[in-house]
DNA sequence: TTCATTTCTTAACAATTGTTATCGTTCAAC
DNA sequence: GTTGAACGATAACAATTGTTAAGAAATGAA
């Protein structure tokens, strides 16, 4: 964890799961930040009950579903765990209080949202510009460990493919 | 133009121009933020010598290419106007001194991020979950406004397709 | 009005993807 | 070790889209 949230470690409580627990349903409202200390995290939406992977999070990230976590909005999308993890975790109410005390974390997260608001923009106009096969050799430049540690299957749906697809791309030449 | 900007007026430049005006060119720095008064902008990236649009500004919009403006980085987009326009453009300097000087500026702004955030998932989910067909009857849905304003290819670039595609989609069934 | 540009439609063909189903492999739990 | 679930590859066919090209229709400027 970075050095600004050090100092209120005591917020935090520590959580270990099993792979493909879920954190939170689409739908609910997201009370709970998580920390990643170990393991990897998929966001993911439902489509006609088909699961579409949004996102993927390892170790470092930060992950909830910031928007509902905000606003106290429905959350588009289900967080779940693709490994099993070790987590730490910090309730809405002692981020809130956290939030108003520290203009250090306050600042921090108002980056942070900026920069999910580039990464997001890149990510889409890559769907604009690209071929799904572009995409995915994209995804190997960018984000090898992606490819490494998650099943093909996750992969496909995030990068807006059927795994069929995908494994014929991956077979092509 | 909103309640707490009306203060600032005096900062404000009207501008006039035609359609087809670059107000913006991809890869250079934005210096400049614009309000439309009348009229209607887009923005658009260059993809191997085709123009994809990526989004549509109306009256009341303010418009600039955000993370430039804010990092002074090269603008991934070009911002481009549709029709003759009326617009109210202020510099990156004055801007930057508002931001300083009004708190509720400031907080106005990071609403502003954040609704654009939200805004660029769901654009980006719709991408995940639905075909260009279902995309096109969405925004025949939400944005009639756009249907009726632009024309029709560059509704294709900004729903993922070639124009050819989207006459196809308009004279199905 | 006239002319030129822009915009939209349609056709023919190639390429890609989705769908459904089958099969082999791997992996974890018992 | 055995069993069942999860995972990935492949095949066959349908559906959709991209590409290129040609022509009709609408628009705007002189």
């Amino acid at each position: 964890m970075a050095y600004e949230w050090d100092t209120f470690r005591h917020l935090f409580k520590r959580l270990e799961i099993p792979a493909k627990t879920t954190l939170l349903a689409e739908g609910k409202i997201s009370r709970t930040m998580y920390f990643i200390e170990k393991g990897c995290l998929r966001t993911w939406v439902n489509n006609n009950g088909r699961e579409i992977t949004t996102q993927f999070f390892f170790e470092g990230d930060k992950v909830a579903s910031i928007e509902s976590f905000k606003t106290n909005q429905p959350s588009l999308y289900s967080i779940e765990s693709l490994e099993p993890c070790i987590l730490q975790t910090i309730t809405q109410k002692d981020f809130e209080n956290l939030f108003q005390h520290s203009p250090e974390i306050r600042e921090e997260m108002q980056e942070h949202l900026f920069r999910r608001l580039i990464q997001s923009q890149k990510r889409f106009f890559s769907f604009l510009k690209n071929t799904p096969q572009q995409r995915y050799q994209e995804l190997i430049q960018e984000h090898p460990e992606i490819i490494r540690r998650v099943p093909q299957h996750y992969i496909a749906s995030y990068l807006g493919i059927t795994s069929v697809s995908l494994s014929r791309i991956r077979n092509r030449r």
